[in-house]
DNA sequence: ATGAAAGCGCTAACAT
DNA sequence: ATGTTAGCGCTTTCAT
């Protein structure tokens, strides 16, 4: 039931209701109060809410007592203002939906409040915004940990702060500084290309992602290590760059179409641009996996219900993510820790890509 | 390059480097410091980074030049601690990585932070930890505005404060004393289903979202409207309750198929279900669109590139989240202001789920 | 076991 | 135009 007056179509402020039922006065009870209506002194009500040690029994019980009597909540701005620690830790991304990002971001919100952390995530689509964002949240002391997701994307990277402990997220710190919690890249494009390998493909094209990202040049490497121990001589006119996109394979696989490559199987970096292709090969006339076998990386959602169901590398983005959490909260205990870098595995899910009548395993979603 | 060694497939921990380039000495540049060194009073400090009225274009000089020399950056915290004002905003969602939840909230937080003001977003599986963030947030005064989304899907609409203004994202308020932005779901359900009925389908199925949540209602109420209009009398055998995954769109499909009921078009409430009844569909030996046309509702990712490409309601997450984001900012200014409910529009997008041979319109990735 | 005093880093309200 | 005095709500000494 909405009491909202009509006005559909053409969207946008519909209706304005009622009074906003005013909002309570500005609810200020602090620790005083409770203390003034407990009969103690305020440091008193500080002991018992920080659990600490001696309060005798009885006084104990008349605080808490009172807190609820009054609906008292402790401010944390003035308890972290007093303390010098805001328990709140911040995850910069490129953006906020991609999900893989987003998965990160989930996983290491949970841990953090599982710890009494807060999590602040933003999202930097530049190098200026980055920057800027450096400002707000670090040299402001808004946050005592900062996450950064792709941190090699552009220049961001050289302008970390250095009054907080940083981890890196999908990327192996090139410094020691750092913390860093990343994909093992490699061994991912290795299993993929041994999977093609194995179902007797020699002639493997790559749309890789963009050149100057760390996670192509891994991925890639990967390619390139499976392929000389099954002493398959690489062939550069197969690999072809791509931005992650969609399009992008699509674009790239028209390409090696349009040059007259021959190639029987395919390893996309990533699965958007593995769905690309394959649309991009079936207008050619070329069918998956029949004529051409594809994988791709990431097992993205509902990469089993597309057509055919994606044979890919699968992750797990949340443990990615938790992982993360978990470096900045050791780091924040104990500040002098050195940086730890974390690599997490991944796993090679066979699908009807390259598997033709694979019974599926399952159908996440 | 990575320093790290090796340790792959396993994953974990895999090295640990050199010494941390230890972190600055917890830099506590005061005002005060700056004041010292710019010889003037803290308080003309203050007035100086407030950008404020009155000060000697010398002395500024001066004052901006220590602030530079020192390395200075203001404590937001107790900036805020003295204003009682975090900039805070905050968002609570059932979960992080579905991508519409995602896209609301990377489009707050950029609203947000354009006028200001941070944003923590949270995920909450259930009541209890929704109760819980609640304190964590707003009872200890940690934001001072709260973004809930799919406030409807338990019983967290019952547990909202009443220190701060909130806005309902997915979900007209049932009461005024709230703010929401939401999708304009029943024009959304009427434009998918009077497309089926122009494509002359009069038995159109209907898979739709769990019962209790009000975009299911809302959704089928358009289902609803349109057939009316249309005087096609609506047959309740053909409405099957899903739970927004591909695979309860499976079910549902198998379920219906089952039952032999006939139907020739079929509009699934979202497009993860809508793929899985495609997939069931095809199971079953039915083509589509050619035996039975389907419309999904949110155009997802890559919803263009499922085979066949996904007929569907398209709406503007980004916006959404925009928007709320605004009505925070007004309702912060203005305490008393009363709730706006403001309706989002959406758009029917055609693809080849309906229409076969219809040349895309585009290829969103 | 409890209280009093000082201060976290800043801004607001008065001085001058 | 600039300085002084009080806090914001809490925690941390240090007394008692």
């Amino acid at each position: 039931m909405c009491y909202y007056v009509t006005g559909h179509m053409t969207g946008h402020i519909v209706s304005i209701i009622e009074f906003s039922g005013k909002r309570m006065p500005k609810s200020r009870i602090t620790i005083r109060d409770v203390a003034a209506r407990a009969g103690v002194s305020h440091q008193t009500v500080s002991r018992v809410i920080n659990a600490s040690e001696r309060v005798s029994p009885d006084t104990r019980l008349r605080v808490e007592q009172a807190i609820r009597d009054l609906g008292y909540a402790p401010n944390a701005i003035a308890r972290y203002m007093a303390k010098g620690s805001t328990r709140t830790f911040a995850c910069i991304a490129p953006n906020l939906t991609d999900f893989t990002f987003a998965s990160i971001i989930d996983g290491a919100e949970m841990k953090a409040r599982q710890n009494g952390y807060f999590l602040m995530s933003a999202s930097a689509s530049d190098v200026d915004i980055f920057k800027n964002l450096i400002v707000q949240l670090v040299d402001s002391r808004r946050t005592e940990g900062l996450m950064v997701i792709n941190p090699y994307i552009d220049d961001r990277h050289l302008h970390l702060p250095p009054q907080v402990p940083i981890v890196f997220l999908g990327a192996c710190a090139h410094s020691g500084r750092f913390n860093s919690v990343f994909l093992d890249e490699e061994e991912g494009g290795r299993l993929a290309v041994q999977h093609l390998l194995d179902l007797n493909h020699k002639r493997i094209a790559h749309i890789t992602g963009p050149r100057r990202e760390d996670c192509t040049l891994n991925r890639k490497a990967g390619y390139l290590s499976a392929l000389l121990q099954a002493e398959v001589e690489p062939d550069p006119d197969l690999i072809v760059e791509g931005d992650w996109s969609a399009t992008s394979g699509y674009r790239a696989v028209k390409q090696l179409i349009n040059q007259g490559q021959r190639f029987t199987g395919l390893f996309a970096q990533n699965d958007r641009m593995a769905v690309g292709a394959i649309k991009a090969l079936r207008e050619s006339g070329l069918s998956v996996p029949e004529d051409v076998a594809v994988v791709g990386f990431d097992d993205m959602p509902l990469a089993s219900y597309f057509d055919p169901s994606l044979t890919t590398i699968r992750q797990d983005m949340l443990s990615l993510g938790k992982a993360a959490a978990l470096l900045l909260l050791n780091a924040v205990k104990d500040p002098d820790s050195p940086g730890v870098q974390q690599k997490m595995p991944v796993e090679l899910v066979i699908r009807s890509s390259t598997a033709p009548n694979r019974q599926e395993e399952e159908n996440p979603d």
